[in-house]
DNA sequence: CGGCGCAATGCAAAGGTTTGCATTGGGCCG
DNA sequence: CGGCCCAATGCAAACCTTTGCATTGCGCCG
């Protein structure tokens, strides 16, 4: 069993120095090598079925062209799309690509960046940054962007999308149904989706001159149905003098709805609720969601490019790093509708009649 | 600006040699070295923040504590759970796990799979396998596994879910419900999954002696919506003489309920569908879909184990590799209903307003 | 015809870790 | 008291690639 052929088998076979191989087989410096050399390494590479082996390229370049991905769960449907825009992006140039989990733990994301910086990779795309990061700064001389997310202090370039814009037209959409009690189940502040949407929460409420009722929003320590659950049950058990509710993502929105329909309130005859991200399938739930369609896929390609960028043009640590903001899109389907003339008396019987 | 401290640095710091840093920090070895010594260093490689370079690591050892997951692509719902279940098998054992998306395609396989060769992965979860592999067996010394899918010649080990039970159940529960001529949406027969939920059709269609129709069967291209799409139009453009259509997936499933409705025919009232897999928020749907659920967080999980036990224990190339059969379980839910007595003359005349 | 420059290739070091073998020193047994 | 063994540590090679510099040889210009 013959262990992985090298350059310096080649370089026997063909009659040659290690040296000429690896400029040979090199795009970039093959130029420097006689034609029929490179031709006749090329050749030889192929016979043996060689492979440049990774480890002794980077061990002297300091570079692996890999990257690394960090999300907080995989198995969160917005995730996907993200991860394949960055692959695509990055696989078309060589590059490989490390993910890893956090669920949002922060020792955990420590872990992993460690573990990633270990293997040389030559960027990082983080999912999972908390909005007050004080991972980031200590991360050092590898270029990093944050990826749906970013951080108080413009630290790293980010992708994000146009939060504000997104609760701007989820709230008028709403309010343009005749809703004026709207609550508000909002995402974990200490992420920057969660501070922006509420914060855009709050500055439209006011300018759209919406009741101020505190009891009406909710905040969640995470962004999945069993949070969105919880939040229900705690909105309901405040008040239930409201006709919509905002949800900081579809995920929430998923639980909101499901305690809903479990204290006797239907989506979207009594209570209208609306989602973010327009996760995949999203539109063939019951009810289909209205929610703000982000660009997930575009999200994960840009930041790929930002990264190839600080990756080949060094670290141009030059003026503030970029901010790519994507611009959203409100989806309307079935989980709003026109308020019901007389749907609080309603709602509240109902829950009375459901305890 | 330092660059990353390496032993060297820590010995210089203690005043030891180099190899002696090695040995106190590998758990495997310390035991080799005097406490103090061990402690100091520990203390040393603290402060400086110490990670050893895994390229350097991997260069002499051959080894990389990495593993790759290749699958088609990562945004069908099917797979991420099962990244997940590797993941979190092997992150806890210090390896990180390097991602690639096929789309399906061979030459592509074979690309990627070469780029994580050359990196020297220790060993390789494939979910992207054809029925008739060729790539495996080139592959050569490093473990590999296939997730989800197997080959006719049992040349790597295997997690599989066992699929003849579950077309079975899928069956009975069509037939109990008085449904007798059923339609097949089957997957392409180049995958073990779409051959084997084929021939499990045909087997229990016989052995339960619903009459054989070839119009009543088409195969996909791909386990997606639009093949589904495409497959119900092909279906419906030969015959509507049918009361239910089990399809091989959950995707394939969820594109024939869309052109059903298209059709004018309704998903239960007119004809029952069946999905396969179970994926994420398939309950959800509209209607929610009765499949037949698989574990695909178990079936990376066991992967992940059966990898491990590969790396760990050397090339055990002793009698045939394993095959794991995960059990599989029916999950009725809104798609199928009791068959409507007059249901066939009535699709008929449905469809033919149709068009 | 001599010298210069350039194209093609060789040389050797460097990069960080692991590991078989060598060395040292101390303790213990005979 | 001498010899032997073991524990602790050092030594050096090996893993594979890249790259600055050296070398060679040839062609061309002056």
């Amino acid at each position: 069993m013959r262990s992985r052929p090298t350059m310096s088998d080649i370089a026997g076979i063909v009659g040659v120095h290690v040296s000429t191989v690896s400029r040979a087989l090199d795009p970039k410096t093959c130029h420097l090598i006689s034609p029929e050399i490179v031709a006749k390494v090329g050749e030889v590479a192929a016979k043996l079925g060689f492979r440049p082996n990774a480890a002794g390229a980077s061990l002297r370049t300091n570079r692996s062209r890999t990257i690394g991905i960090v999300v907080p769960d995989i198995t969160d449907p917005v995730f996907p799309p993200m991860i394949r825009g960055v692959e695509d992006v990055l696989s078309e140039r060589g590059y490989a690509v490390v993910l890893a989990n956090t669920d949002g733990d922060e020792a955990r994301e420590a872990e992993v960046v460690a573990s990633m910086l270990a293997r040389s990779v030559d960027g990082l795309a983080l999912a999972s940054s908390r909005y007050e990061d004080k991972l980031i700064p200590r991360i050092g001389d590898v270029p990093v962007v944050t990826v749906f997310r970013e951080t108080t202090k413009p630290v790293a370039p980010c992708v994000v999308f146009d939060e504000n814009c997104g609760i701007r037209h989820a709230l008028t959409h709403l309010v343009s149904l005749g809703h004026r009690r709207i609550a508000n189940i909002a995402g974990p502040r200490t992420i920057s989706t969660g501070y922006s949407r509420w914060e855009a929460f709050e500055r439209h409420r006011r300018e759209m001159k919406l009741p101020l009722d505190k009891r009406l929003v909710v905040f969640a320590d995470g962004f999945n149905e069993q949070e969105g659950e919880r939040c229900a049950e705690t909105l309901l058990a405040r008040t239930s003098d409201f006709t919509a509710i905002l949800c900081a993502n579809d995920r929430l929105a998923v639980g909101v709805i499901d305690v809903l329909k479990r204290y006797g309130l239907r989506c979207p005859d009594d209570v209208s609720v609306t989602g973010f991200n327009d996760m995949p399938y999203a539109g063939r739930f019951v009810p289909a969601l209205t929610t703000v369609r982000v660009q997930q896929y575009k999200a994960g390609w840009e930041a790929a490019r930002l990264l190839l960028d600080a990756i080949e043009t060094g670290p141009g640590r030059r003026g503030k790093p970029a901010r790519i903001v994507l611009p959203v899109e409100l989806v309307v389907r079935g989980s709003t509708q026109q308020v019901a003339s007389k749907a609080p008396p309603r709602t509240r019987r109902r829950l009375a009649a459901a305890r």
